[in-house]
Order: structure tokens, then sequence, then C-alpha cells
DNA sequence: TGGGATCATTGG
DNA sequence: CAATGATCCCAC
């Protein structure tokens, strides 16, 4: 690490590169030296890679075959405190340094030198006809300052079109310069006069605010509708006030928009944003700017964690319970937990937002780890929507349909009102299996095993693994009888087919999320929906969250058993929190609204905890069940994921490490396994799993260190550990 | 005997 | 990760 202020040139310096090599390797400082933390190019073999100056060399490698750093990078060098949250999460994850800083660095183009972009600058001359466009234009650039503004941005900003730019240019009174060098981004007013809060919500904003300055974790519970982004909006300014710079993960792409709105309209501006979406040359600018401080604000994906901020003063997870926080490939990691570990570090107040928290948030804040504050009333009239069972195995429900006659009363009764209905199926595509009724064979994918979804929309079949299509087929492939293949089960899709026969004349829009090819034209669904322009709204998981359609007074869930079907430990509290969701859908305005779950099983113990309406009995249940049998968040659990092209000698291995197991017995934990992961194929590669279970205070990490060092790894085998697996997949 | 494929090692 | 060197097999 980085004691020493400057490394002069020829002195030995150790540099961390992306390349899985376990270690920094060292080298000699150039020319001109360097400091602790540069980026810097350095020959490896016959190439030349990127690196961080990690700190002194260690001295260890011979002199004489040192070779010297190629060049220092123009960028900021990377900040102790961003090494040291590297160094922390590739100890905790079990991920390699390498694999972590790819996270930090892997922006493309980011070392490239940017390229000239033309900015716009107020000019000397008065244009021949002042308009209220070229006004507000003008205005603009007057407040601002003489920085400038990408010609978009200036438009967007005064809420003109780019033509009123170009008028004011051809006037000479606006003027075009060429801008090498990335802009900082427009300046967020923290001062400007937030939303009228309720009591309830000023006490929680004032919450908040008093944490900014220090480390700290607050759990903000609050219903769907009750203001949490209001709040937190508030905690960002207290932060921008104090001149910290603040970062929201959202963990959906498809908010975002809706969300840089609001953030507009609190702060006058929109923050930077980060996610998988934007440009090469945004990415670049957000990233340089987030290191010189001309970001104030970042909104983005779990990767936005791993940006070089020079003063972080807060990390906000909205959705915390969410499950695309937990990356499930390459680097495994949960963006929430890593929140809390870099904000530790930097000194930042962290705020995990949730109607519906996760049960490892609950209880940090159940044993005090956490500050709770909670959102009792919904914003505007409205309550949580009624909720009741329809039992299924009382209904009269004709073959190949899935909409029973009570759900049907209850559409109906919406629509005479004028008022919107959503029918709720976690399934895309039109039927999840497609069966041979000669042999009874099924579909499967060539390269997983998973068995693949007819997706009618697009006349195939996808593996929902792999995202392999083919289309389909009209003989078996098994047994080469024609016309015999049937579709099973229901997907929005063939739900959609049952709704147009039962409601001829109503308006149906589906929303899912293959049936959109970018997160714009879901927006724009989205708000049609909410103008009114569909009286059914079918949808998969994506509208569970966070949209808001006014006139939506019912909301009918399709099959509610089929999240607690499988053996998931979360299962029941995922099953909890999306049934919550979706029925948080209905009533948000002025309306009333009402949930239907159809279920086989209305007295199953979380059927009844969802219609109850005691989350804080829910989470205490769940919370005990836990405990009993020392799993998260009373226990830890480690999945060690073996994957290969041939599947003996995956079992052969695993079954060695399971004899060999002295190593996790000394600190008490147990090994599972192994066993054919859930999805036993992907993408041609066999899966084999073990679980590790220890209990909260074990040093598991360190244990897996030792049981598996000096393990010989077969040819073509992999070796993922996932520390605080979420799926079981 | 050489080319091609595959495996193992190295990189400062 | 990517480049290189070592090894093995088989065709010519």
């Amino acid at each position: 690490m980085a004691e020493i202020g400057y490394f002069a040139q020829g002195a030995r310096v150790s540099v961390l590169t992306t390349e899985p090599i376990g270690k920094p390797l060292d080298y000699l400082a150039p020319e001109g030296g360097c400091f602790p933390g540069a980026f810097v190019e350095v020959p490896l073999g016959p190439r030349r890679v990127v690196g961080v100056v990690w700190g002194p060399g260690d001295g260890r490698f011979e002199a004489a075959k040192l070779r010297p750093v190629a060049r220092v990078l123009d960028v900021p060098p990377m900040r102790e405190e961003l090494q040291h949250f590297l160094i922390r999460m590739a100890d905790y994850t079990m991920t390699s340094l390498p694999g972590v800083l790819r996270l930090a660095t892997r922006t493309p183009g980011l070392f490239e030198a940017p390229g000239a972009r033309k900015i716009y600058q107020l000019g000397n001359a008065t244009p021949d006809r002042m308009t209220e466009a070229r006004e507000k234009v003008l205005a603009v650039l007057r407040d601002h300052g003489g920085a400038g503004f990408y010609q978009t941005e200036l438009a967007q900003l005064a809420g003109v079109t780019p033509q009123v730019v170009k008028g004011l240019v051809a006037q000479g009174a606006v003027v075009e310069a060429e801008q090498p060098r990335d802009l900082p981004y427009p300046k967020l007013d923290p001062h400007l006069p937030g939303k009228a809060l309720s009591d309830d919500q000023a006490a929680a904003a004032t919450a908040l605010r008093s944490g900014i300055g220090q480390f700290g974790v607050t759990l903000l519970k609050g219903v769907t509708g009750s203001g949490k982004t209001e709040v937190y909006l508030e905690a960002v300014a207290e932060c921008l006030a104090k001149g910290q710079q603040a970062l929201v993960l959202l963990p959906e792409i498809a908010l975002t928009s809706e969300f840089l709105s609001r953030v507009e309209a609190r702060f006058g501006a929109k923050p930077g944003e980060w996610h998988s979406g934007a440009t090469q040359a945004e990415r670049r600018r957000l990233w340089h700017m987030v290191a010189q401080g001309g970001a104030q604000m970042v909104v983005g994906a779990r990767s936005a964690l791993f940006l070089p901020y020079q003063n972080l003063g807060l990390i906000v997870v909205d959705e915390e319970h969410d499950t695309s926080y937990k990356q499930e490939e390459g680097a495994l990691y949960n963006a929430r937990d890593m929140a809390v570990l870099r904000a530790s570090l930097a000194g930042s107040q962290v705020v995990l937002a949730s109607a519906t928290p996760s049960l490892e948030s609950w209880a940090n804040a159940d044993a005090g780890k956490y500050r709770r504050v909670d959102l009792q009333s919904r914003f505007g009239a409205s309550d949580l929507p009624e909720m009741r069972t329809i039992d299924m195995r009382e209904e009269r429900i004709e073959p190949v349909h899935w909409i029973s006659p009570s759900l049907v009363g209850a559409v109906l009764g919406a629509l005479s009102r004028g008022e919107q209905a959503m029918l709720f199926l976690n399934r895309r595509g039109y039927a999840p299996v497609t069966i041979c009724r000669a042999c009874g064979h099924q579909i499967g994918c060539d390269h997983c095993d998973a068995r693949m979804v007819e997706h009618r929309f697009q006349k195939r079949l996808v593996c929902h693994q792999c995202g392999e299509t083919k289309p389909i087929p009209t003989a078996c492939p098994s047994c080469g009888v024609e016309g015999k293949l049937a579709p099973v089960g229901p997907g929005v899709e063939r739900l959609a087919e049952e709704v147009k026969e039962r409601f001829p004349t109503a308006r149906l829009a589906v929303l899912s999320s293959d049936l959109f090819g970018s997160a714009r034209a879901l927006k724009e669904a989205v708000e049609n929906i909410a103008a009114g322009e569909a009286d059914i709204i079918i949808g998969t998981q994506i509208v569970a969250k966070g949209h808001n359609f006014p006139l939506l007074t019912l909301v009918g869930v399709i099959d509610a058993d089929l999240g607690l079907q499988g053996s998931d430990l979360r299962a029941a509290e995922r099953t909890f929190q999306l049934m919550r969701q979706v029925a948080g859908r209905a009533g948000r305005a002025e309306k009333p609204g009402t949930a239907l779950l159809q279920t086989f099983q209305p007295e199953h113990p979380v059927i009844r905890a969802i219609l109850g309406g005691d989350e804080e009995a829910f989470w205490r249940a769940e919370a005990a069940g836990r405990k009993a049998v020392g799993v998260p968040p009373y226990g830890r659990m480690a999945g060690i994921i073996l994957s290969g092209p041939e599947i003996e000698p995956l079992f052969e291995l695993g079954n060695a490490l399971a004899r060999n197991d002295a190593a996790l017995r000394r600190i008490g934990a147990q090994v599972f396994g192994p066993a054919p992961a859930p999805i036993a194929r992907v993408r041609g590669r066999h899966r084999v799993r073990l679980l590790i279970k220890a209990e909260k205070t074990a040093p598991l990490q360190q244990a897996i260190r030792a049981w598996l060092r000096g393990i010989k790894m077969p040819n073509g085998v992999k070796l993922a550990i996932d520390i605080d697996p979420q799926s079981f997949l």
C-alpha cells in the first residue's frame, strides 16, 4: 500500500494490472516519477497493459530483470480509499485483486484522449429577434457560468429544441467552441425548494440529513407511494450542500429516466448516469468528472460503486432487496453489501430504501446495527390495497385457461367503472414447456439443461438460460411424429390470448422485458398506459417496480404459488416481496385498490402473511425460522461452483474436496454436496455445486482459502466461489 | 519428421 | 488474459 508520497524515477514500484496474476508485479518508476495510485501502462511480456501503481515494490524480484513503467496515464491517481475498498472486497468475496480492479477500470476508451466536441457558450452579439425560446437558452447560459454546454444538453436544460441553439449560433449570440476535454456536469443546486413533505416524511428526512458526514447505515422502510424518493433526496441535498458527492444505486435501468426527471425537478439539473446502456463517451466523461469532482451526483447500476469518487458522502441503495444487486457472473458480489463496505471506508452514509426490505437488512436493523426509519402513511389519499385470495381449488376453470371466474368478474367490474386492471404472471413467452403428446418428450436447449420456452410473438423457442433460439419444430425431435407438439402452461403471451377471448372489447397492453427492444420503448409504453391507453395490462416482474398507473385499481396475480415452489431458502421472502410490490401497484391515486391472489394453497403461511398486512410478524417468523436452522442472515453460506466441459472430473474434484474438509471442520463448518446445480448445464458447460454452511461469526473465507490451497484443477475445470449466495443455481 | 492441436507456464 | 514454449499424436 501507498505509504510513500512519491516515487522518484528508477524507484521500485509494485503495479497491479487486471491480468489474472495473483499479485502486483514490480517495475521501475518512469522518467518524471509517479505517485502511488497512478494509472500507468506497463510492459508485460510482449504486450503493454494498463495497471495501477499499488505501492512500493516488495524488492524480492531480481533487480536486473525489472522493466520500467512505459508511461503514466493522464488521469487522477486512484485514491487510497478506493485501493483499500478493492482489497477488502477481494478479500471478502474471494475474488482475485485483478478481478476487482477490472470492475473499477473496465471502461472502454477510458485512457484514450477524449476527442474534441463542440460546446456552446454565450456570445457577444444580440439576436435580431428575441423569442421566448431564445431567451430561455441565453438565461441558462448566463446562470450557469462560462463553462459551456453540449448542444443537446443546453437545449434540454432550456427546454427548447436544438434548432433554437443553432439559430442563436447563426446570430452570434451563442458561440461554438471546440472543447477537447470532458466537461463537468451542470451544477446541482441543493438549496432549491424541495417538495412539500408530510410530518412523517419531514421527520424521516431530518433523520437522514443528520447522518451525512460520517459512516452509518439507515434502513428507510416505506410502502409504495410513501415518498421514499423525496425523503432520501433530502439526504442527497444535505450531502451536496456539504460539498460531497452522492451516489444513488437503482436496480433497473428502465426506472432511471423517471428518476432522473425527479432529480432534475429537485436540483435543477440532471445527475451523471452510469449504466450499461450509456455510450463510451458518456462513461468516460462521468468517470473523469467523478474523479475530478465535476460530477456531484451519480445515478447508476451496481457497477457505479467502483467509480473513483473524490469525496463520497452518501450512497443510496434504492429497492435494496432487489436481486439484481447480486452480480451472478464473473466477480460474484452483492452491491448492497459492498456499498456498506465502501461507505465504511470512505466515511459515508448509506441509505437502504425499500418497501419490502431484505431479511438481511431487517435483521441488521433489528439488531441495532442499522438505524431504521419508517414511513408510515402513504403519500396521497389512498391506502394499501385490500388483498384477498382466490382459492383455485374451488373455482370452476376450463382447461387451458388460467383466469378464474372470480377474477373475470372482478376485471369486468373494474372495466365497467372505467378503471384499469392488471394481471401479473411472472413468466415470459407463450408457454414454458413444449411437450410431444406422442412420446412425452419436452423440448430442451441443446446447450443447457433447461427447457425451451415458446415465444409465439417471435415464432421461436427460446432458452431463458443462454438466450439460444430455434424455430418451433413441426415434428418431435425425439420420436419424429408430426403435429403432436403441444404448449403446456401459461406465459404472458398465452394469457394475452385468454384476455382477448374473455374481454374482446378491452384494450390490452403486455409488458414483458423481451417485447421491448430498448428501455426507451418500454418507458414509452409505460407512459401510454399511465395516460389511460389500455384497459387491461398483463405484466411480468417488470411491472412490480415503481411504475405509477393512476387509473389502476385491480391487480390479479395469476399464480401466487409460483415462487413458493423449489427449495430456495429465500422463496418465502421473495414471494412476500414480489406480491406486496405487485399489489402495491393498485390504487395509487384517489381510488382504493384491490389485489386478488389466485392460489391453490390459501392457508400457506406466506400467503397468509401477504394478506395479513402485519409485515413485522412475517419478518419475525421468517427470522426465527432461519435462526433455527442457522442460515443467512443468522449463519453464513458459500457456494463452490465447479464447471467444465465434462461432468466426471467435476464430481471427482467435488468429492475430493468434500472428503478433505478438515480446514472447514476446524471452524465448525459443514460441506454439502457435490450435487448437480439445479440447471446442471449452461452454454455447454456442466455445473456441479458444493454448499458450505458455517456459524455467523466463523472465519469462513479464511477456512475456504486454507481448504482450497494447493488443489490441482483438472484441465478445463473452473472453480468459482460465491460468498453469501442468493440464488441457489 | 513436421505440422497441428492441446496443455502448462509465465509475465516484473 | 495472452503469448510462448513443451508435449503428444498422427499423417505423410
